[in-house]
DNA sequence: CATGAATGAGCCTTCATTCAT
DNA sequence: AATGAATGAAGGCTCATTCAT
């Protein structure tokens, strides 16, 4: 069933539930990296938890909201290395500040993917006190990050939207029809183009074209 | 219903049965631009065409054909005018270019909506012969469209797999979350930048990048 | 499965649509007599009725509607019958009005237990236009009844009230706690009064009160 | 949460016990009066009773039973009290017979709701023991206060018989599609009908039946 | 005794697809 | 070719009850 080998059988304390909590998004980012969201059913998380079904409803109200903790998750972990990384290198060049939004950015698929998600489905089905409450600590995650980056604010989070927005785009391109004939896929990038060198390209264009001349002393 | 005058009767013709199938996309096509594909039945689809629900199967063999179907025409529309644009203006800067490629941009939510569906539900469930009908089809294309740009055709190509991210990046962007506190919404942009305005700013820092001395005698 | 012996596949004209939908309603009634509302399934009522659970579906909305519609049938059908009733037999004595009333009450058992769905479940989760539809259905039928019973209007409908009130009373006291040792069961009726005849003797009573000095030239 | 001062220790001594079981039922009978049986949840009726959900099946094996409970608390307390009307008034007419027993019959709405659900839903799922000695109790009560009544212990019981059963009728009839447009509402009571006065008149009805020459000494 | 996390059968409902007409 | 009634798997979710703590 589940990876977790040994695991109290009742969640008593808060530290425990939170684990039990955290038992379930893992269960559900395991079968997300294989399964689209449709397809992925609240049984299946369930089964993957080694949970039952309702045990699920006790930590997240709709399937939505289960994602969507997902995907807060995800992007904190982003924010926060990213943050950290900008400390460590104090990146002074569009290339550096790209290499360091890019880093590790192999690993971010399911992240993306679920980037992908939120403009699609998460938005529905969501209490919307939740909803604004991922937004407000999105916005107080980004601005910590802002902070970090040699830009001034307004540069730093045009820059972010930027990356955003390539992101979940090189996503899409690089998820588009799979399985095709190689031979003919064309708008795919041909196997010598790495997908990622292109996205990094633009990246490090659109920085050097916004940081153009705003560099400041963080 | 719909806009269809007449009730259909029978098509016998080839040409008849290939007016029905451009009334089945007709359809689809105008309850896309209001509702997401998941709010979206075939019902619906029948009703505003004014044909019945089994009467889409005989041309259609699944939803996703359906729709793939019309992003296959949406493409190749978008495609020849855009392959027109650039006989008509030669463009020869990367402003120019760009322009060119965002020309009517701000009518082409339909479009990158169904580009946002390839990459996330529309390949499954698709026949593979048909989606390499749709590969072929495409590259062919967009062989001819390269053609027609100022660039040697790699790098042409380039620029439109960066313009493919870009579109659906900046698409999902604008769809990510709406009615959310606007006070909050930080990743969002402000009041006074607009999007378009930004998405046009990243294509014209990727073409000069990637143009930058490659220009070809058309 | 289900009684009905040959039926066609799919019923195509109005006609066959109502019997479809007639069979429907009589699987629900024939489980009705022997389960209670809560744990009869919808699922129940299409193996009962030999077709799948969708089919259900298709010609009532909910549960709940399937349930009123069967109530209302048995409704117009008590009414139209007692109608005929007092036309064919003109009563003219209080004794005679609550025969007519009465005849055939001790079929009557599944509307009887139906009028208390009403009060209780039925109200809930059905489309206020068909509730609102029920109603006026309901008070048209009434009044049609009223018409033919030898009082005052005013007065055939607090008759009708009280019969209404009555009917629900006994037939919940005819329920309570069965299987329960008769030799204890005290305020339930012993084995040598039958319910039946308490309830009709009430009916004359509250008839003969209301009744007198009031009959009218039908 | 409710009105029970102190957070509930540990129940060790009997009268602590019962204590404790009096506290859920108040909980639910504060909760009663306001929602319908089904959408009562155990679960409720742990939070108003400041308790756990687990401790209610501490004290009640099934939510039938918790609810059974309630209707003999208040079923005895009306017999009780009418008991003791009936020495204080010591009735000779109809009129004061039927007035002793809607005494306060205004206030009885719980108990009205308590006996449709008896027929209803009580019956199920209640150990076949209890449901015995709650008839064996309740029997008991009934002669207790058939005792008090001016007729012959037959008597005195049909009375009581129609009297439930006019109770529950009349309650039922009360309920029925409530908020359903006033101006068709023909089978419920026009204003100035009130439904309250026909219940009365109806007891006086059937008691001065009943009673007809069968007065006896208390 | 008390807790409340966990259970899981079961609910109603949807909808892409099939197929008898 | 066209229909639309029928299908039925699958969905998300609820809640009375249990049991490890």
């Amino acid at each position: 069933m589940s990876s977790t080998s040994a695991r109290p059988a009742r969640a008593r304390s808060a530290e425990e539930k939170h684990q039990r909590r955290d038992d379930i998004l893992r269960a559900a980012e395991r079968l997300w990296t294989t399964t689209s969201y449709a397809e992925l059913s609240m049984n299946q998380v369930a089964r993957e938890a080694g949970l039952a079904k309702g045990t699920l409803y006790l930590y997240f109200d709709t399937k939505e909201e289960l994602f969507l903790a997902l995907l807060s998750e995800h992007l904190h972990r982003w924010i926060s290395a990213t943050a950290d990384l900008f400390l460590e290198r104090q990146p002074r060049t569009p290339e550096g500040v790209a290499a360091v939004l890019l880093h590790h950015a192999e690993h971010l698929t399911p992240l993306r993917r679920l980037l992908v998600l939120l403009g699609t489905v998460l938005e529905r089905n969501v209490r919307p006190e939740l909803a604004l409450e991922f937004r407000r600590d999105l916005d107080q995650q980004l601005r910590r990050l802002v902070g970090h980056m040699p830009y001034a604010p307004d540069t730093a989070m045009r820059v972010l939207r930027h990356l955003y927005a390539m992101t979940i785009g090189w996503q899409q391109l690089s998820e588009s029809l799979p399985g095709t004939d190689p031979v003919t896929a064309q708008l795919r990038a041909p196997q010598d183009t790495d997908l990622y060198g292109e996205f990094e390209l633009a990246l490090r264009a659109i920085v050097g074209q916004l940081a153009a001349g705003t560099l400041v002393a963080s």
